[in-house]
DNA sequence: CTGAAAGCGCTTACAG
DNA sequence: CTGAAAGCGCTTACAG
């Protein structure tokens, strides 16, 4: 059929726009100008461009266009934990806005690992993604170098590296736990367990920091045997709780600093006989969507995932595009608390309300 | 410093491998040479090259070397939904090991909406993956079109499409299914109401079909007014529960088709004022971290998350590697159900028990 | 309005 | 052991 003279052998690869050219005799330019609508072609070339696309199946080879034009239109994304609830529950908001605007995502969880972390971001700058998005593990100076290096935009959320030139959005954590750590001590809790975050993380220090000045505004003293670690990790948590829970003078509440950590806590109060909220109440960062319709209904302060999620792909968005350039721009939302059923008045209280 | 004649202006772009060359005085053939450690290279070479690319700061540009090799070391991976913490929790599993084997992935997530998944299956061969690894939100006749004309290796996990040609990792639906409606049957419950999924998918066809073989196998009849359809999202469980529980003689028992649906099953139930497992027991498919802290403590078939992305993922590392190339394999696990506490006799029973 | 040609940054036979 | 050159599949000035 095809009068070609050099006869070409039907290889297995895909189709390339030469194919289409031949097809439709006409050179590559012209093909590519209808492809990309970037110039006006005859309505008759138009159409025998056309059929041959479709009749030969052709599909542009995106690789070899990003080769060219410099840009991969693609965003890479590293979180600490895809397996945590609030990560998941942002990424899925900024796939879906980013994939509206044409961009993949080409997602990595390291496990709250540093080095896995910088290997990723490593990974995805060498296949030259246009944008970063990062909830970074933690606070290491190998990321301000990998990353001193990039030109890519890159937005930080839910947690900020101080030697790193990025936009950022993020929560107003010491204003959240500041919030729930005076709701627990309005309740007439005095001992109030803390299971904390890394403090290599932004989130970490700063939840830690409102818990701190909550009881100073109390005029509560700080008791550092009432702060345990859990690394944002279940399992962490529940060693932590179980230390804080059998020590002398147990606490009458535990503040937990992320949504991972609930759970040990409430697995350690179950593990030594006691019950929330009749033993110790609890409250937690981060919401779920289950948590009014489960026993004990928690209290817990709930960040706007949904709007941390498009302004910060509005962010990267309109830095791909040229709209912002200035310096870093930094977005901070407030979270609100959501009171359940998870903590009780303070025995004291409640004699005192009796008497 | 550098001698060479034709003055470059140090452009803003990255180093390339021609930059090292000419720094190291050789030719590019060399360094890629070194760089892939694809020939013997004279340790004076070497070293000079070696001393080249740490000073420019150069890094092999990967779409480059993509076009060229022909593949991208990526892996595309489409789930129906990534809020989803089952396929969240074998999202995390894949990504680990293919990020251990090198491979970088690229994550789509669509709501279980057919035409996006399509959208960015397109997507995703556009920027030339791999390989793919696909939860299918559905199984329409565009997907197997589209998959059609592919030549990449294709794994399904979760659900599967008849008429697509692929391997696949699944759970035996309809057995889970089956072991769980007997475990209510015999706890006396006969009116069992059934939440299901949506029937273009394989799991909802599948669990649906282990429901009524329980039914068939203790010799209660099918009751169609006890199965309403919740598509695997909450919002549409709740409807579907609510139009359950208030229908003249209600079920005394609801089994939930997924986790999430198991949400809007629950505020429904809490809604009409009733509770679970007082006035009716629950179960659901797939299991949560959670579920034995919290009350009621769900009875759940739990799936071998872990091992069903490993196997995935080893799966299609095989066949990119071409360890394996005969047709399509089919892995099945087995679930396992959690009994816990929101299960309880029915009435009927806890009669014959006292009398 | 259309085409010939250069070039994006790599890899890889092929000579030497 | 090393280098000159072609080519992966596109896009885009530049002529006509």
């Amino acid at each position: 059929m095809t009068d070609s003279n050099r006869t070409r052998p039907r290889r297995s690869t895909a189709p390339t726009m030469l194919h289409v050219a031949e097809a439709a005799r006409v050179s590559v330019a012209t093909v590519s100008a209808v492809i990309n609508g970037t110039a006006i072609v005859s309505p008759e070339l138009t159409a025998r461009i056309e059929a041959a696309i479709r009749d030969i199946g052709y599909k542009r080879n995106a690789i070899a266009r990003s080769l060219k034009m410099g840009k991969t239109r693609t965003i890479g994304l590293t979180v600490a934990d895809i397996t945590n609830p609030f990560f998941t529950d942002v990424v899925a908001v900024l796939q879906e806005v980013l994939h509206r605007a044409g961009y993949a995502v080409m997602l990595c969880s390291n496990d709250e690992d540093m080095e896995m972390q910088d290997e990723q971001i490593q990974l995805l700058l060498d296949r030259m993604v246009d944008g970063l998005i990062i909830a970074p593990a933690g606070d290491d100076a190998n990321l301000k170098r990998i990353l001193g290096g990039t030109k890519v935009p890159i937005v930080l959320i839910d947690r900020i590296c101080d030697g790193v030139e990025a936009d950022a959005v993020i929560l107003d954590n010491q204003r959240a736990v500041f919030d729930a750590t005076t709701y627990m001590l309005q309740l007439g809790h005095r001992r109030i367990g803390y299971v904390s975050g890394s403090l290599d993380t932004s989130t970490g220090r700063d939840r830690l920091e409102g818990y701190h000045r909550a009881l100073e505004a109390s005029g509560v003293p700080f008791d550092e045997t009432l702060v345990r670690f859990g690394n944002f990790r279940e399992a962490d948590a529940y060693n932590a709780s179980m230390q804080l829970l059998t020590q002398p003078d147990r606490p009458s509440a535990i503040f937990s600093a992320n949504n991972l950590m609930v759970i040990g806590v409430m697995k350690a109060i179950r593990d030594i006989g006691l019950s929330c909220p009749e033993d110790v109440s609890v409250v937690c960062f981060d919401d779920f969507p289950w948590a009014d319709v489960f026993r004990p209904q928690l209290t817990a302060v709930a960040q706007p995932v949904r709007a941390i999620g498009e302004q910060t792909a509005q962010l990267i968005l309109d830095r791909l595009a040229g709209r912002i350039e200035d310096e870093p721009r930094r977005l901070v939302l407030q979270g609100r608390l959501m009171i359940r059923n998870s903590c009780r008045p303070h025995a004291s209280l409640l004699q005192g309300a009796t008497a």
